[in-house]
DNA sequence: GTCGTTGGTGGTAGCGCTGTCAACGTTCCT
DNA sequence: AGGAACGTTGACAGCGCTACCACCAACGAC
């Protein structure tokens, strides 16, 4: 009969404040704002807290609230290496903070997208992290409406619902082209996997390219709607090589892609550089290390999620960035696999405007 | 003045109950345990809720019944591909039903993971999923007293808390160099990264295994706390081969060294298998399709992601599973970097008793 | 000295739901 | 026929916290 308590010994707030001395709503203040306390009393609510072991239930708080600290995130995969990298920052990103991340995969289907939106909002999250631009109207329609910030990631357009953190898919394909365009290459082949709108607008990208150059031909692409791998690639080189035997480099839309044709040119003997050249995308980190080493685009991947998170948290805490769009750019990093053919070429980095694309980075404000 | 409703506009329990003309305690039920409603009342109350739109408050639900339908899923890496697989089982078997999955990453730490655990326990989850057996004596205590399910994952050992599914690291890696030993390997290396228990364990297989043919040698051990990479595996292979140069063979303790060594011994022009043979661990796809194709340990991740959260469910559920420790087993894939030498060797599966240890699973219950 | 203003504090009244228990009608058993 | 047992329903009282508003002292402006 000592202290006073609920039947199952729970540490509530109530306990707290008498502990303190204080009343409980003061003692409510000093989780949520602790500036607004006298310096006396928050060290007293703070003592009474650490010396009861005081656990906040957030579920009392959520509903008195109406809000929670949740941060739901939308991602098409969770297999997918880009995406790991993203989810790193944006986990390393909430660390620390109040805020948990609440993650859900669409599987590439925006109809999917659309129901966990729903089922996101119904639980007013603090904030959102959804993937890319192309949700279904009613989802946009939803995220329009919802009374939280919300962040775009992985790509950039022109009608963003808030924030948006990502880079050109469509430049960067452009950049990759514009390399081979540099090395001599002309019949530059295309294979994509799984063709979300990311990989279906480095297509574009390419098919821009290819046109513009007047080297356009429908034989040098192989996109199927199978989901990536490396054992896909070589499959998907196959038949570019049936299609077009003559190709003289090949644009992979990911690195595992790229690496399938690594393995496929070495079972056909076909070497690389000098018969075929290759490019990848994302510049995941195995392209450095193989055999030989392959040029990919390089992305922002953790950077991404880092900044995602950070800039979804600050305009969720009322610090609304200047920017609410941020390019995060690209880079092609240019390897053995498509080496520079001509000696006056600058070394490292083109000449090709987009392709030395990276945005210089606010530093990071902790 | 119309429906009666809060100034919000929310559609609660109490509007239901009062358009289904039954007591708010009744459409609870409907939603909770519908088997204890009538047939009419059922059907009332889901037209109700149907037609009016209504969305459970998921805080006040918690708030009531001290439960929350959340399941917390603790994984040290998020990058580590073996783990996307696990979590993509996971997600894939809590799709559809009323849980969802909260995930953290413990960054190999196991006080971040008893961090993480005491912020979970907090929050009353429905159940919680650990990776591994190497809990702190704090977090396994924590774990004894809590009163939701607990499954372990990864691997299996002697004393669960709850449930726990996985295999044996050590039986694995045992398996993988009696399947060198059959070829005929005697000088075998070992190369780690990160180290973290269930590499350890596969490191302890090796050491056992060799001694016990009494092959050990230590300067045949290449181990670093170093986050595994496929650049990493050529260092480390490097490094291995400045100490013992003398190697008939390496089994990698997971398949990116495995790759970078690939990679390594093209780049000193060393024939696979005639000098060098590779086996690598967790058959990640990649292994297939690489040149030579490349032996690997099967390790059923996504299997062991599905079950894991299925069994959880079931025994939140009160259908607490007839078996608490599930093995999931392993198999050897003997692909070309280190084929069977002698023709009167059976082919495909060795006969080293655990080399072929699967374990026939128990069929999906829905 | 009065008035407004500010910073700090507390009281009241819920947030939307469920646990508990009581009460009812119906069926089945003896 | 009486009673137990069951299935179904409802009333009540919170769960632990915060929004809202009221209040009080201290201060400066006039």
């Amino acid at each position: 009969m000592g202290r006073k308590r609920t039947k199952s010994g729970k540490i509530r707030l109530a306990e707290v404040a008498e502990h303190a001395g204080v009343s409980p709503i003061t003692a409510s203040r000093f989780f949520r704002n602790p500036e607004a306390l006298s310096v006396a009393k928050r060290a007293r609510v703070e003592s009474a807290a650490k010396e009861l072991g005081y656990v906040p239930n957030l579920a009392a708080r959520a509903l008195a609230s109406h809000r929670t600290e949740v941060i739901g995130v939308l991602i098409p995969s969770l297999t997918n290496n880009v995406f790991s990298d993203v989810l790193r920052g944006i986990y390393d990103a909430s660390e620390g903070n109040r805020y948990s991340i609440q993650l859900s995969n669409t599987r590439y289907s925006i109809l999917q997208e659309e129901k966990l939106l729903r089922l996101f909002l119904a639980q007013k999250p603090a904030g959102l992290i959804v993937t890319g631009i192309d949700q279904t109207a009613e989802s946009h329609a939803m995220l329009e409406a919802a009374d939280c910030p919300i962040m775009q990631i992985m790509e950039i357009g022109p009608n963003p619902v808030d924030m948006m953190i990502g880079f050109s898919h469509y430049d960067a394909a452009r950049a990759a082209i514009a390399h081979l365009f540099e090395q001599g290459h002309r019949r530059i082949g295309f294979l994509g996997a799984r063709m979300d709108p990311r990989v279906q607008r480095r297509l574009d990208g390419y098919q821009a390219a290819m046109k513009d150059a007047g080297l356009f031909d429908q034989r040098l692409i192989v996109a199927t709607a199978t989901p990536t791998s490396v054992t896909l690639g070589g499959a998907l080189f196959t038949d570019l090589l049936a299609k077009s035997p003559d190709i003289d480099s090949v644009f992979c839309a990911n690195d595992d892609l790229a690496l399938g044709v690594l393995f496929e040119c070495r079972r056909r003997e076909i070497a690389i550089p000098e018969q075929i050249a290759i490019i990848g995308f994302n510049d995941l980190e195995f392209m450095a290390s193989a055999v030989p080493t392959l040029t990919s685009v390089r992305t922002n991947r953790y950077e991404m999620g880092r900044m995602a998170a950070t800039m979804l948290i600050d305009a969720i805490e009322g610090r609304r960035p200047e920017q609410p769009v941020l390019d995060l750019g690209f880079k092609v990093i240019e390897r053995q696999s498509s080496p520079a053919r001509r000696s006056d070429s600058r070394p490292g980095a083109s000449g090709a405007g987009a392709a030395n694309k990276m945005v210089a980075l606010p530093s990071s404000h902790d």
